[in-house]
Order: structure tokens, then sequence, then C-alpha cells
DNA sequence: GATCTTATTAGACAGTTGCCTTATAACCGG
DNA sequence: CCGGTTATAAGGCAACTGTCTAATAAGATC
């Protein structure tokens, strides 16, 4: 049990790729630890750098925190929007599109919402992290109803704006129902169901 | 500055009393200084108590925290299933009751959602929360697919289990909304969004 | 190869936590 | 009114945290 681990000096990296160590070490962190457990010097400990360099990077640890949130939003809603421009002319296979992107294996990850669920947690008591928040779901909506307002209006359907707060509902509610157990709610029928849910509410 | 605050001793309760004080310190706790914040030393500030009489009570602060769920699920439920009761016989009525209850003020509080959200990051890493989770779950749904049987079979219907479980979503996913933004989407929008997604999901 | 920049480390510090143990005083039964 | 039960308080302790400072060495520039 020779386990002295020689406190070796982490090779020298460009910033840019320091940070994103320090950034995506956070996601771990949060996921697997809680946040209780997410800890500036855990987060560096997770990222195999000293605690020290934290400080080289980001102000505090809340700072990177709060960063890690924005780069998660930008990132999930980058990749939503780079899978439905393909298929923006069907809007059919837009929503389809954009279910499956939310539900890939990549970003509904139990390591992914996990730190989305603390991030919601913080944009009650927090204005910064509440404007970043807004900004996305301003975004993610835009997004939904520039795809809803192409299909064929018939009468008797949903006003937009009510479908598209519901849908939204249902994709968040899925991502939690995937993330308490993907076992009973694997990723593809939270996809299904998506559909299912988008032909109800999208058709008179 | 004379705030000296003279620590006088809390007044000798009964055993169920001071243990609900805890309780109820501990959701409010979670509910504003979220997570990190919610350390058992806090919680008894908050309770008016010294940080000796947690150990008194409980094992130790998580476990405090762990009985904090099992008793939320379980009010939650019975507020649930008592406001649904009194219509069991119009399904559509018990519907709305159910929603009704769900977006009451007392339930649907930024205090009890925020200790919610942090319950959620709970289940995964913790065996003993997820039976609680599952329990809560299944205790709902059952509540749920009771009212929707007596619903009018129609032609052309989602499958019960799939429409309760967009249903279940929708649920979550406004409580979330809510939680983000009380101002954008009130409870009596979201109570309105739950009539209009279960009218879509339960009629051919 | 010498020198300078700066990424990286490590240590010290005060504050806070959870846990435990001992001391106190409030209420109950006699 | 007194003695015993126990709810309550408070202190000490090790471990951890975030913040800061000073020291080190890896790599770039010349």
């Amino acid at each position: 049990m020779t386990d002295v681990t020689i406190r070796r000096r982490a090779r020298r990296e460009s910033p840019l790729v320091r940070r994103k160590d320090l950034l995506d070490a956070t996601v771990t962190c949060l996921a697997r630890l809680g946040p209780r457990g997410t800890t500036g010097r855990e987060i560096c400990r997770q990222a195999g750098v000293s605690h020290g360099l934290l400080r080289h990077y980001f102000r505090n640890p809340d700072n990177l925190l709060f960063e890690t949130y924005e780069q998660l939003c930008d990132d999930l809603l980058a990749h939503v929007e780079l899978a439905v421009a393909p298929v923006a002319d069907d809007p059919w296979a837009a929503l389809h599109a954009f279910f499956v992107a939310v539900f890939s294996d990549d970003w509904a990850s139990p390591d992914i919402i996990g730190a989305w669920i603390v991030f919601w947690q913080q944009v009650r008591s927090r204005d910064d992290f509440a404007a970043v928040s807004d900004a996305f779901n301003l975004r993610q909506r835009a997004l939904l109803e520039r795809i809803v307002h192409r299909l064929p209006q018939q009468a008797g359907a949903l006003p937009i704006a009510d479908a598209v707060a519901i849908l939204s509902a249902v994709l968040d509610g899925l991502w939690i129902e995937f993330y308490l157990s993907d076992r009973r709610t694997p990723h593809d029928r939270c996809i299904a169901l998506c559909d299912q849910a988008a032909r109800r509410l999208f058709t008179a």
C-alpha cells in the first residue's frame, strides 16, 4: 500500500485548456457530489491540479460555478439549434430533431442534469443566475416557436404560446423523470412521449 | 451596537413539537440558503435552539434532511388526495382539483419547491432518498390513473400510461417553471395550462 | 543556452462545520 | 416543596473550507 502519490506538478497548459478543465470538473463534481461536496478544493482535486490554481483562473469558487452555468446553457442551446437547422423546413421533423437533441446521450446525461438541477436552485436566490436562466428560456422558446409557427394552422388548436409553454414543461419534466430513474424512463421513451405530446398539442 | 442577544434558553418543548420545529426549519433553510447553507448548525439557529439539540432528536444533520423529505412527500400526497376525494365521481373535476391542490399557495411555494429541488438532487446518489422518491411517484401516479380510468374511453386516445406520464411531466415542469419565475407563470396560469394539457391528452 | 514570463504549487490563516461530552435548568411526580 | 428526568446549552476537537502570499519551475523569447 505504498500509495505515496507523488504530487507531480501538472503539465503546464494553455489558459483556455485549463479553464475548460476546471469548468468540466465542476459539472462532474456537482453531479457526483452534489452542491455540498462541490467545493473549490474538491473541483481542483477532480481536475488534477492544486487548489491554488482556481484563484488563478476564477475570482472565487462561486464565480467558477456561475461561468459553468453560462457555458452549459450556451452549449446546450448551440447543440439543439445545430441539430434542428438541417430539417428546418419540415416542422414535424424539426420538432423531432429537437427532442432527439435534448435527449441525446451527451446532453441528457445524469451528470449534466444533476448539475442542471443544482443551477435551478441557484436561480431563486441569485440575480446573476436568474439572468442567465431567463436568457436561456427566452432563446429556447424562441426556437420552439419558430418551428411551431410553420405548422399548418388548424382551427381549434391551442394558442401557440400555451402549447409551447406546455411542451417546455414536458421537456423539463421528462428530464427530471429520466434523471430520477433512467431505467424507468430511458431516452427513447422520453423522445416518444415528446413526439406524442407534440402531436396532441399542435393538432386540432 | 449593543446587539448582545442574550442567549435565552428556549422554552422546554415536547419532543414532537421540537422535532417538527427542526423539520420545518430545514425546509426554510434549504429554500433560503440552498443546500450549501443548510448546515446542522444553521438549521438550529433558524429554529432558535442550540446546535447541540439536533443530535438529541436526530442521528445527524443528514438524517434530519432525510426525514424532512419523507415528511414533505407524505404531506403533499395527503393534501392532494384529500382535495380530490370529494369530487372523485367526476373525473374532469377530480383532475382540476388535483391541479389546484398541487398549485395551491401552501404547496407550490418557493420555499417548498426550493427544498423539493434539493431533494431531487439527492435521489441520484442516495439509495434511501431514491426509495422515498419511488414510493412518492408510485402513489402519485396511482392516484392519477385512478382518476383517468373513469374518463370515457375514446377511440384514438393515447394509452393511459403514456398520457399519465406526459401529464406528470407537465406537473413537474410547471412546478419548476413557477419556481424559476413566479411572475412569468403564476399559479392560475399553471392550473389553466394543466387543464388544457389534460383535455388534449385524454380526448381523442 | 540565458532570461523572463507566468502557470502551478504549497503553506499559513481565520472561520465554519459535524461530532461528542459535560454541564445546566425546566418541568413532572411525589 | 423537593428530587429526578430529560430537554437544552455550550465547550472542545479534528477536519475542512476559502482567501491570501510566497515560492517554484515549465516553457517561450531572444
